[in-house]
DNA sequence: AGAATTAAAGAGTTTAAACTCTTTTATTCG
DNA sequence: CGAATAAAAGAGTTTAAACTCTTTAATTCT
């Protein structure tokens, strides 16, 4: 349903919001070790993330990942058209070439149903939803 | 959420158990032509249904693929199970390793809403239910 | 200024799903 | 029996996502 690279961005944009509360900076590496995802493949995606001003960045030393004054509103369907497009909207459950209310696959309606609830998860919750239910301990983003 | 080839594996079924009422059997030419899906691709999938007694096949002329009696009370979840094996249940949206109702991520309830929705469907309907509104014209294999 | 640090960028490799092509086996029919 | 037909089987290739490695650019700190 998502791809991997969506659920790595997400758990990464929620860790760097959880820890720049207090003004600090998180490391490629202190991500990828903390959250168990493999640190090169993540570096692209946090490129992403930064380029769509989901989060801020520096370099050099003590530079890091932060969050801005937009990170903790972001919907986490903004995340998902990043990492994947239009991939889950213009899709139908058996890949047939026309799929729509008017002339639809067996699974359709099912599927729609499926689909658009978690749409609606998506484009409900904000990455500082995440963040408080991780710091809540209601919410697990690794292991 | 689902592979390619379930979704090339319920049609072609579902086509085969639709024409099969009057014992006529379909050759691969003419399901892969009627459902626009690659040829030699499809004769893998099929090969693995009639393994597993979805279908049954003879060779020779004349041959082709036709229902057997188990064929139009398969539920859809016996083909989800040959074509995708576990993918669908031990699958977590983010992909962390542990994830389960005690230590959840931040999407395990809604997905589980939305998995579990689907899987409900594909454990009622079977491939006569389908095969029924393709005959109605309720539902569409192709285009 | 120079060394160290860290993200950005570029250029790969790996892996699995999707797809193709060829050969073999079984069956029918003249 | 021999030719034709069609599924079964084997052995590939292609493609895209996932992942790795190396170099470059920006910043800090001495």
């Amino acid at each position: 349903m998502f791809s991997k690279t969506f659920g790595y961005a997400l758990r990464a944009a929620t860790f760097v919001a959880q820890h720049s509360a207090n003004d600090k900076k998180l490391s490629l590496l202190e991500i990828a070790q903390g959250l168990d995802i493999p640190r090169h493949f993540l570096g692209k995606i946090m490129q992403d993330l930064v380029r769509n001003g989901i989060l801020d960045s520096t370099k050099g030393p003590s530079g890091g990942f932060f969050a801005n004054s937009r990170t903790l509103d972001t919907f986490l369907l903004d995340i998902l058209k990043i990492t994947d497009g239009q991939l889950l909207f213009d899709q139908c459950a058996l890949n047939i070439k026309r799929c729509d209310a008017q002339h639809p696959c067996p699974l359709h309606d099912d599927f729609a149903v499926c689909r658009d609830g978690m749409l609606r998860v998506l484009a409900l919750k904000t990455l500082g939803t995440l963040a408080n239910e991780v710091s809540n301990g209601t919410a697990f983003l690794v292991r």
